[in-house]
DNA sequence: GTAACTGCAAAATATTTGCATCCTT
DNA sequence: AAGGATGCAAATATTTTGCAGTTAC
C-alpha cells in the first residue's frame, strides 16, 4: 500500500510527504467518498486543517481524486480511476449516496446512458448522483 | 406575475411578505438557477442575508424551489415544477451548467434514462448535472 | 542547498442562532 | 390581537492567505 501511494505521488510530480501519503491511504482504505471533515477525523495522525485543504486541492488538480456533486452544500472527494489525468477527468461518473448511513459509493462500472441535449449545447462532462438506500442498509 | 407569486405562497401556507414575493419573482424572471449571492445582488430591494437564508430554506422545505448539486462547493437553487410538493420532489432533474457563462439551465423536459443499480440498492432520486458549453456561448 | 511542503496565525467568507420589533392575517 | 417574519448583533463554522520554519529530493 505504501509503495502504491508513493508511486501515485511520484507519477504526479509531487513530493512524498507524511500528510499526502496518509490522506491517500485513507482514500484507498475507505470504499466510499470522503468529506474534508472525515479526513480531519479519521486520519491516523492529526493534520492541520489548512494542510488538508491544500492536499485535497492538489490531488484534484492532478486528477488523483475528483469532487462529487451533492445536493446539500457539502463537498465530497473520491479516488479517480486510471483514466483521469490532470485537467481531463473521466466524463462519466455515477455516484450513490445512501440516505440512511450517508455513505457515498462510486459506481464507476455503471455506464451512463447518453442524454440528448437541446441543439447548441455541447456537453463535456456528466455527473449522475443517485440517492436512496444502499445494499447494506436494505438488509437490516 | 404578482398574483401568481401570491398564489404560490398562499398555496403553501406562507404569509405573503415583501422578501418572499421579491425572491420568488426573481426566480421566475431568471431562466436559470440562482445562488444565494445572486439573490443578494439582483433583488430589487436589499434584503438581509439572514432573511434570504431563511426564505430559501422555507422554499426548499415547501417544494417551491430545489437545490442543484454542483461540483464546486456552491449551492444553487431553481424553481420546482408542479409535480414537486412538500417532502416529495420530482425524481428526475437534469441540469446543465455552462463552463463559459456559468449559467445553469434546468432541462426538466429531458428524460433521464433508467440506470441499472447493483442488487440491493434502492434509488429514490436521481440528479444529472451536465456541464459544457451552452447554446448562447456556442454561437459566439 | 534549494524548492517545495507544513503549520500557525490571522483574515476573509459563509452560515446559524437569539432576540426585539414589525408585519400579515 | 396573535403568530409569524424580519433585521440586527453576535456566535459559529468554513475557507483562504501570508509567512517562517521544516522537510524532501
Amino acid at each position: 500500500m505504501k509503495s502504491d501511494t508513493n508511486d501515485i505521488l511520484k507519477k504526479n510530480q509531487l513530493s512524498v510527504t507524511g500528510s499526502r501519503t496518509a490522506i491517500l491511504e485513507l482514500f484507498q482504505k475507505s470504499n466510499g467518498a470522503l468529506a474534508h471533515a472525515d479526513i480531519e477525523k479519521k486520519s491516523s495522525e492529526q493534520f492541520d486543517r489548512v494542510t488538508i485543504y491544500r492536499t485535497l486541492q492538489v490531488f484534484v488538480e492532478k486528477g488523483i481524486i475528483h469532487t462529487i456533486p451533492t445536493t446539500d452544500n457539502s463537498v465530497l472527494y473520491a479516488l479517480c480511476k486510471d483514466n483521469c489525468s490532470q485537467g481531463h477527468h473521466n466524463d462519466n461518473h455515477a455516484h450513490f449516496i445512501c440516505d440512511v448511513c450517508d455513505l457515498t459509493y462510486c459506481l464507476e462500472h455503471i455506464a451512463i446512458p447518453a442524454i440528448n441535449l437541446p441543439a447548441g449545447f455541447k456537453q463535456t462532462r456528466t455527473d449522475v448522483v443517485m440517492s436512496g438506500i444502499c445494499k447494506n442498509c436494505s438488509n437490516k
